[in-house]
RNA sequence: AGUCGCGUAGCUCAGUGGUAGAGCACCUCCUUGACAUGGAGGUGGUCGGUGGUUCGAUCCCACUCGCGACUACCA
């Protein structure tokens, strides 16, 4: 084996093994176990989230796999339609053409190629990651098979009465000339100005004052409102204002809706471009009148010199004339919310349309019933309540976009205008019983992408069917994703499911935290932040960092301050870390907060961590060789050292179990290191090397050693595969045959089980009195420093029976790992020379001082230790004195306590003794 | 405005009603035949503040200060 651990070589090669040998594929055998994936946009590229939650997603794929279950990681893309639109019609644009040059289908056929040539990348990262998915079940939400059932569903929808069309006002994008949710509204504050308005009271004797932050929307005015219980204005009620600049006359109404102590206590009511005015309209019966084009010009609806005016232009004219009207009585300075599409962007307008909409009041009430009786739970549990608050208050969805790439709505009209709902033409003439003469033509409208991946955890098993992976993988086991989709995704399939297969579509929801970079910020494009998670694996140079982070940015300062930030952040570029690396730092950092710091640090010390596996392995299998150490009759002896690292391997091994199912993917892997670096490497391949090098050990004992060795490095690769699955399996395939292991893959072999590694209580106790004297005298070498090659003699005091018989037999192990010259067990009552001294409960180790230590160092070192005591001292008497603790305490907790106290105590006198002793030679 | 979360070592974070932990950073020593991407030892915290419950609070409760996220918004 090479000395140094190198990844990039053998990844590639591991995983196109693993592939072409289709073992990703679920085994047909035991319990069914799926996960279906979060299906990233097509089009996109993984940024770090996704390999975050990737790597947790392979990490229990590849940890059931290996529990024997039949396990599916199902995989899939989205069409996610006004994303890809945006960017193919930017590519458009690019090249002097616009969407509308060419015919809609000319567009689709334009965005399918496009998908074809860039949707690659994804999988190809996916396959760097190690995912270990299903490639043969990969589906697209827009595959044949996909769009027939998201066909299926609006229809079924619709025929119970669940899907409705009508004209209201919804947010709307007058840039991308669409419709969207209110999840897709993205409000934020900005700076803005509060407009008072006079409007003249229509007998001429007066006017109202009305505040607004849109003056321009007062053309559409179709009513002023005051509070009904305002003093103020009650002799105004049922009277009339001249709307100003159109004359029109408008009543003035009383609605509770009306804050009084908010402006002038007057609202002017807009009911086609406001949402709260629309519904004031509705329970007074008012006029909506629109007074925008869908790109928000203002339309024939106003008086002529406004027409064709863009809303912000308009803005400013109708400020202009009412000021020169003397109409506008104040103008303050005023925060404001500004809705904004999320894609693109732009200011979005509240405009009256028809459009579709799910009624989704019922399908949330199962939704919210399902996690209430725990038939789906979150994990961590508290996101049920962000669950529940949403679910509680949803309105209804809107699904109909004005978009070409997208499911095409399954609804046709006839010249009259009728609407009829079907899976397709024919359907639609049969169930009406239309002649062929009836002229239909299909809604031109797309669903909202959302739609078809609400259907996913039952779609892509082959419904509206019943097929057997539907049967078997529905409901899946676990959802994995981050809390910013839990509305637009996970609330929206549990009622999907529940509503079409009757169950819930996941029994678990896991809920990551979200990855930003060091300083916590999110990481974005404009941000100039982002980092490739395969830039982390193969590392990247400065130059090709900065200009990939630079590299399409519409503004210049972001791109100068992007590169600025990553120049600073990265000076000499990332460099390679492989993929097991990022891995295991994910899995690391998968604690259950919400925000999770990445840090490019934490990778460097897993790296270390793939490299210290690396050449541990390579000790082992430079100490066994390549027999195995087992065969034949030949006897075995087991070691303390072997029985203790088994026993220790158990403990291990039972943590990850609890981890696993506890979604702890930290602990997880702070099980797995701490076993591998701190008892596997650090203490175990040090205690085998007296016994393999002893010329007194008997071959028994050495090939149980060997044995041992072997044994635990093969099933350490078990356990650490699923979070480390290309290291794990290259060391596999060299350990395995020497453990008497067959197989063509660590991938499907059996996770260990805890139960096969029972405590030995008895090797442990004993290795821990051996690592307790080793490290005491090392505590004295540290401190005193003594060269570690310096051979020291060392003397114990106040040894009892089990002492003495421990140092005998574990002679070899104390003599190599703390270097000792010598090893004399006092008899009681004799006397030791001036020594430095370490303390292991009532015995004493000794090493003399004899011109190896300072005596005024370890008098230091000493008083810092007694001092240490006294208090720990003072504490244990000061609650054992206090007769409340004494009495109402549990009896184990004040006995633990009589115990420190009695341990404390001992220590004080040691270490006072050693001290008074000290002082006599520094006193000559 | 409502909902939720966070505040623990220099930094990033675990954690528990009874002895406060890790990684990184830092200091000292060491190239010993798996590994310097290493080994050995060490420094470092009044667990945001105040009060309460308790024999005992970093942990539970109340209040408070400082952050943050989400949802809904007053024109």
């Amino acid at each position: 084996m090479e000395k140094i651990y190198a990844p990039h070589e053998l990844e590639r090669r591991i995983y196109e093994r693993w592939e072409s040998h289709g073992w990703f594929a679920p085994s047909g055998q035991g319990a069914p176990y799926c996960i279906v994936i979060p299906p990233p946009n097509v089009t996109g590229t993984l940024h770090m989230g996704h390999a975050f939650q990737h790597t947790l997603m392979d990490a229990l794929t590849r940890y059931h796999r290996m529990r024997g279950d039949d396990t599916l990681w199902q995989p899939g893309t989205d069409h996610a339609g006004i994303a890809t639109q945006m960017v193919v019609e930017r590519q458009l644009n690019a090249h002097g053409q616009k969407r509308t040059d060419l015919t809609r289908e000319e567009f689709v056929a334009r965005v399918w190629k496009w998908k074809e040539q860039s949707g690659g990348t994804i999988a190809s990262q996916m396959r760097r990651l190690g995912d270990s998915v299903d490639w043969s079940r990969d589906r697209f939400t827009m595959d044949p098979q996909l769009s027939r059932a998201v066909v299926d569903a609006f229809v079924r929808l619709h025929e119970d009465g669940l899907i409705y069309r009508g004209k209201r006002l919804v947010n709307w994008d007058p840039v991308l000339l669409t419709a969207l949710s209110d999840l897709e509204v993205q409000s934020e504050e900005e700076e803005g100005h509060l407009w008072h308005l006079s409007y003249p009271l229509e007998e001429g004797s007066g006017h109202v004052i009305v505040a607004t932050t849109r003056p321009e929307t007062m053309l559409g005015d179709t009513a002023v409102a005051v509070n009904p219980d305002d003093e103020r204005y009650q002799h105004l009620i049922g009277k009339k204002v001249r709307l100003p600049l159109t004359g029109r006359l408008i009543p003035i109404i009383a609605d509770a809706y009306v804050d009084p102590a908010f402006g002038s206590g007057c609202v002017k009511i807009t009911p086609a471009h406001d949402f709260n005015d629309y519904e004031i309209g509705l329970r007074h019966g008012l006029e909506q009148i629109n007074i925008f084009t869908p790109r928000a010009a203002l339309n024939d609806n106003v008086p002529e010199r406004f027409r064709g005016l863009d809303r912000f232009e308009a803005r400013k004219r109708i400020v202009a004339e009412l000021t020169e009207a003397g109409l506008v009585a104040r103008v303050d300075k005023h925060k404001l919310t500004v809705p904004r599409g999320e894609r693109g962007g732009a200011v979005l307008e509240p405009y009256l349309t028809d459009q579709w909409y799910v009624r989704i009041a019922p399908l949330a009430a199962s939704a919210i019933a399902a996690v209430e009786q725990g038939r789906t739970r979150f994990v961590p549990e508290n996101w049920e309540k962000t669950y529940f608050e949403w679910m509680r208050n949803i309105k209804d969805w809107c699904v109909s976009r004005q978009l070409w790439w997208g499911h095409r709505i399954p609804a046709w009209y006839d010249e009259q205008g009728n609407v009829y709902v079907g899976r397709d033409e024919t359907e639609v003439r049969a169930k009406h019983g239309l002649a062929v003469s009836v002229t239909l033509r299909q809604d031109e409208d797309v669903l909202d992408t959302w739609f078809s991946s609400a259907l996913w955890p039952f779609s892509t098993q082959g419904w509206p069917d019943k097929t057997p992976a539907l049967e078997k993988f529905y409901p899946t086991s676990v959802l994995v994703t981050g809390f910013d989709i839990i509305f637009f995704w996970v609330a929206r399939m549990m009622m999907m499911g529940l509503k079409f297969m009757g169950d819930v579509p996941f029994r678990d929801i896991y809920i990551t935290g979200l990855i930003l970079d060091e300083n916590g910020d999110k990481m974005s494009k404009t941000k100039g932040n982002v980092i490739d998670p395969l830039d982390i694996v193969d590392g990247i140079e400065l130059e090709a960092l900065v200009a990939k982070r630079t590299s399409g940015m519409m503004q210049p300062q972001f791109a100068a301050r992007a590169e600025k930030a990553t120049r600073k952040q990265f000076p000499e570029g990332i460099a390679p870390h492989g993929t097991d690396a990022l891995r295991f730092t994910f899995a690391a950092l998968a604690s259950p907060s919400r925000e999770l710091r990445f840090d490019l640090s934490r990778v460097a010390g897993y790296r270390n961590f793939c490299n210290k596996l690396w050449n541990a392995a390579r000790f082992v299998t430079m100490s066994v060789g390549e027999a195995e150490p087992a065969s034949g009759s030949a006897p075995v002896e087991l070691s303390v050292a072997d029985r203790w690292i088994r026993s220790r391997f158990g403990r291990m091994v039972a943590a990850v179990e609890a981890a696993f199912r506890d979604y702890r993917f930290d602990y997880a892997a702070t099980a797995l290191y701490e076993f591998t670096w701190y008892e596997f490497c650090d203490w175990y391949l040090e205690l085998t090397k007296p016994v393999l090098h002893a010329q007194n050990a008997s071959e028994a004992a050495k090939r149980g050693t060997r044995l041992t060795l072997v044994e635990t490095l093969e099933a350490l690769q078990r356990a650490l595969h699923p979070l480390m699955p290309f290291i794990t399996e290259e060391i596999w395939q060299r350990a395995a045959p020497v453990a008497g292991r067959a197989g063509p893959t660590v991938m499907l072999q059996r996770y260990p089980l805890a139960a096969d590694y029972p405590t030995d209580e008895q090797a442990e106790r004993e290795v821990a009195w051996i690592q307790a004297f080793i490290l005491a005298v090392r505590q004295i070498r540290g401190e005193m420093n003594i060269a570690p090659s310096k051979r020291i003699p060392v003397l114990l005091k106040g040894a009892a029976a089990q002492d003495k018989d421990y140092t005998a037999r574990h002679h070899a192990y104390l003599q190599r790992l703390a270097n000792i010259e010598t090893l004399t067990v006092l008899e009681p009552g004799a006397a030791a020379p001036e020594s430095a001294t370490a303390l292991i409960g009532e015995l004493a180790v000794l090493v003399p001082m004899a011109g190896l230590i300072d005596a005024a160092a370890e008098a230091e070192r000493l008083e810092k230790l007694l001092g240490k005591a006294k208090q720990e001292l003072a504490k244990a008497r000061g609650k054992l004195a206090n007769e409340n603790f004494v009495r109402n305490a549990p009896p184990d907790v004040v006995k633990t306590e009589r115990e420190r106290e009695a341990d404390f105590e001992r220590q004080v006198t040691s270490i006072t003794a050693q001290l008074d002793c000290l002082r006599g030679l520094l006193r000559p």
